[in-house]
DNA sequence: TTGCTCCTCACGTCACGTGAGGTGGC
DNA sequence: TTGCTCCTCACGTCACGTGAGGTGGC
């Protein structure tokens, strides 16, 4: 949207900005789980920009937080890629067909519940973990208040 | 306490009631995260009790749900068994000693700080991705609704 | 006794880590 | 031009998966 062409940034700054390594990177491009960018030229330097870093981001964090593999990422991703080309497309054409945005609209929020409820069943699991560690924490003050009576 | 002798499960009953595999367990032993039980004679099938499925259960826990590698899990157990031990030793020989007491006592509630810790930073992240999806979807939602009008 | 389940190697795999030796680009 | 940072192999490692061939125990 700016006029202003996008700096462009290194493999290692990305590492940097998405809490990776250098080689993480080049091993999600080898197994496609990023793509490779317009056909470098064999030795050269990978080029990034910062939509890039914020779609790493979000892969680490749901690999980190929700323990997918890279597999899973892999479709994830894919089905992504897959509804913006849809998008696209049909931004492209606009027409007066509201059933098929609807439509469209639709399968986003079915996408996004899915991963709510991956994030939910998680989020239940972590704060049974809490309430256990709470109960024992509170077990362990009421001992230590028993000696100084 | 009970006057019966508790019942003992196999290593496949154990992979089943912990959510993971037989080859699990014995590389889990293999690298002394779990230990081997009382010098099995080679070739002879291991034995377990559910005091060892709780163990493992929870091991089995703080790797999913915080990403601990088996390293670091090694570290906790061991410093947990040491921690019994020495409960059990100052359970032994019962004194008057209540600084020693409340010191024993206030290392097991550090301890278990530390895991809130994990735990807290764990459940803010995942709320912060939640909070996200639910966003994604309200706007979802927004959209869906205005087509209607 | 039969039939599961278990046993021990041992090689395979996934997701990278870690050099070696060499070149790209501000 | 110098000096980082990057490049491509390629072997190593962690946490298991997956047979192969054989034995334990209700």
């Amino acid at each position: 949207v700016s006029a202003t062409a996008e700096r462009t940034i290194r493999i290692g700054e990305l590492a940097q900005l998405t809490g990776t390594t250098p080689r993480t990177i080049r091993y999600y491009e080898e197994i496609g789980l990023l793509d490779a960018g317009e056909a470098r030229e064999l030795g050269k330097h990978r080029s990034y920009t910062s939509a890039d870093a914020e779609r790493l981001k979000e892969i680490v964090r749901l690999r980190d937080l929700l323990g997918l593999s890279l597999e899973q990422l892999t479709e994830l991703v894919e089905a992504e890629t897959a509804r913006a080309e849809i998008r696209r497309e049909y931004r492209a054409t606009p027409s007066e067909d509201v059933d098929r945005q609807r439509y469209l609209l639709t399968q986003a929020g079915r996408h996004i519940e899915t991963q709510l409820g991956l994030v939910r069943g998680r989020l239940g699991e972590l704060q049974m973990l809490e309430q256990e560690l709470t109960d024992k924490q509170a077990l362990v003050a009421e001992k230590i208040a028993a000696l100084s009576v």
